[in-house]
DNA sequence: AAGTGGTCTAGACCACGTC
DNA sequence: ACGTGGTCTAGACCACTTT
């Protein structure tokens, strides 16, 4: 007779139970590390891991001296994966292509220079348009700072997006993306292939290495798109 | 003379810093957890710690005897924090109210069925505007599967809205929640006050306990809303 | 002051997936 | 088959925060 050993995973999955079935109500303070690694017959380490990866996904609240409670107001994490578009596109089973609208190099208009500062060299500006088969997909408006990354100007991005492109060969350290809702504009919705004030999902991010910014994007969708996780 | 003493944080710190200094680029076999470990002169399992987290940043891929590899695509995972409205509102610095709009029990639609599936009791359906100071901020439109919270039907929402009392009261064991973009319909510009066809941010989300439909709600917001986190 | 979670160590065994 | 990451242990010390 040997017991089947304890692991995180299992130790997640009891405590995710007691929460779910009410036995351990929100507010509720449960018992300590050491007890639980008690009560389970494994090393305070295994439960530490478990809770810790409980209080990441906004159930637990953990503080020193004070202990674990049972989240009252689960901040609930939603962890949305970022791929690139082509992935996006063809993982639906569809056949991603894409084509570049504009290129040039010029320099940027206010709001765009407020985030990205002062460059030495004017920036370069893309429009891509994003397909999927035969049908628009996403519509893509971009500025890099050349300073950043000098050898955009010289990449032929009609076989790799500007995005891939620049994951593969651009330098960043942090960034931050905007989700929001947009009426088509005439040019949107010429270019999307809808009718104009057609609400579309959008997406802005901008990207830094270090205190510079690299790229501004701002993705506009295709209405149908939708953006999902679970929880 | 004693060296510092290496913590996870320093060693992920450390090969970020790598990465986005270029010295190990997407696609390349980093050294494996007893070099680094050697390296650093830590343990294993700081190693461990420190890579485990880059990777479920999206930074790495990590495979056993494959080694650890710089992530080709980095599929960046956004995480979004899901607060409560109320908490919402008031971090933004403003007063907080809600006011039930309709408030009854009756049989779902066919598109809400598809996804609840047969309940004994009818649904009840919950129709909520959320104010920031005394503009609409969101428009919540949801149905609660009563068998699963039958007390639901006797809780007072005027204090605490139906989402705060669901999170204190109802167990939930899963969730999916979809985010996309949608024109506002007649009803829903005079609700929010704003002209019909606006772009709205829309936030749909499911909750299962067990292999059952707790709630479906969809969360209308106004034009100026925006969801930001930093990656 | 004291209790609780946060982390590190050194060693061990295991599971998976590539070779 | 075997190398690599995944995990567990037992013990220790530390950091934070509340009492």
């Amino acid at each position: 007779m040997s017991a089947k050993r304890i692991t995180w995973q299992s130790l997640h999955a009891e405590v995710s139970r007691r929460i779910s079935d009410g036995l351990w109500k929100p507010g509720d303070l449960i018992p300590g590390e050491v007890d639980l690694a008690a009560e389970f017959g494994c090393a305070r380490a295994t439960v530490n891991r478990a809770l810790r990866q409980l209080a990441q996904e906004g159930f637990l609240d953990r503080r020193r001296k004070a202990g674990t409670r049972v989240a009252l107001h689960p901040v609930r994490k939603a962890t949305l994966d970022i791929s690139i578009t082509r992935r996006e596109v063809e993982q639906s089973g569809q056949v991603y292509s894409h084509k570049t609208l504009r290129r040039k190099q010029k320099s940027a208009p206010k709001h765009i220079q407020n985030i990205m500062g002062e460059t030495q060299a004017a920036p370069l500006y893309l429009t891509t348009l994003h397909q999927a088969g035969k049908k628009p997909f996403m519509y893509e408006t971009r500025w890099v700072n050349t300073d950043m990354v000098p050898n955009v100007l010289d990449a032929d991005l009609t076989q790799i997006s500007a995005n891939e492109w620049l994951v593969e060969n651009a330098l960043f350290s942090k960034g931050e993306i905007t989700f929001s809702a947009a009426n088509a504009s005439d040019a949107e919705a010429k270019i999307l292939n809808v009718a104009t004030g057609t609400a579309i999902f959008i997406i802005d991010r901008v990207t830094w290495n270090g205190p510079n910014v690299v790229t501004i994007v701002r993705l506009a969708y295709t209405p149908s798109f939708q953006m999902s996780t679970k929880i």
